[in-house]
DNA sequence: CATTTTTCGTTGCGAATGCAACGATGTCAA
DNA sequence: TTGACATCGTTGCATTCGCAACGAAAAATG
């Protein structure tokens, strides 16, 4: 007979629940950008980093949002054919880019945020007083990027 | 002049958040699964399921995870090439599958799961207090299927 | 300086992904 | 019973993905 399996609580395991809700969530609201404003999750997050974050270059954003940067390339370039962004070298070191949104990359963020911020409303609304135990774990987990 | 942009929040938004966290976490773990045992995350989850859940049926595992059919399907299927579990046809219902680990799957599970324990504590210890703020709100955001 | 090493962004490529469509089976109602 | 409808798992297909390799540029080394 075979011996038997080690004990484990795979409801409680983490990397899983974090994939298992991550993309409960991304999906949800992929569905509504790219329906409504034709963008992926990927567009979506170089979008929004560039209009809140210090983010200017590929590379920064790579490191910000844990994105390939081969993702993150890709999305600049359907971006900028989108005419939502500009790429331009960096005139201190040429290896790098500075992206900028363009008039109609800022009108969409301004449209996009709304949508962004009612769903947060909405998961804060359910999750009621565990929201400040929540960002506090999620805080600790963001602060080594290598874990 | 444009206008400002809404107040938004990155760093504390949740389906971002998540995402982050999760692709970390799967990475990390997703290349010892590759290098040590050749297996990929879904194909992890399929054991694991199979082992420690009463999951035996391809929309078992697809409901409990989250997981596309289709790539349920196609994870099975290596599985079962690999010789890690068998596929039957149950016959009370003949359109669904009866998945079994094989005594190799079995084997192969007790080796994964010290790995994925190993990790879990790992993430335990750096969360401290704040595991059952964490565990409890992720139960919250697990409980509707959709959000 | 010259040379080696590192970094940035892009691209080629094979693998994985999600979606829709499909055949087979089961369910339900007329 | 029969026909319409729903469900399960697979597969075809276009898209996306991650990794490695690359050229260009900068930094480090000597």
């Amino acid at each position: 007979m075979s011996r038997p399996l080690p004990e484990f609580d795979l409801d409680r395991y983490l990397p899983y629940r974090f994939a298992v809700i991550a993309t409960r969530l991304s999906t949800e609201l992929a569905a509504q950008y790219r329906e409504k404003y034709g963008i992926s999750i990927a567009e979506w997050r170089v979008l929004v980093n560039l209009a809140y974050s210090d983010s200017t270059s590929v590379r920064d954003i790579e490191k910000r949002v844990s994105m390939e940067k081969s993702k993150v390339s890709r999305a600049v370039s359907r971006l900028e054919d989108a005419g939502y962004l500009t790429k331009a070298i960096d005139d201190n070191d040429r290896r790098l880019l500075q992206l900028e949104l363009t008039e109609s990359g800022t009108g969409l963020v301004r449209d996009l945020i709304p949508l962004a911020q009612a769903y947060q409303d909405e998961l804060e609304a359910k999750l009621h007083a565990k929201v400040p135990g929540l960002q506090a774990a999620l805080d600790e987990l963001m602060k080594d990027t290598d874990i």
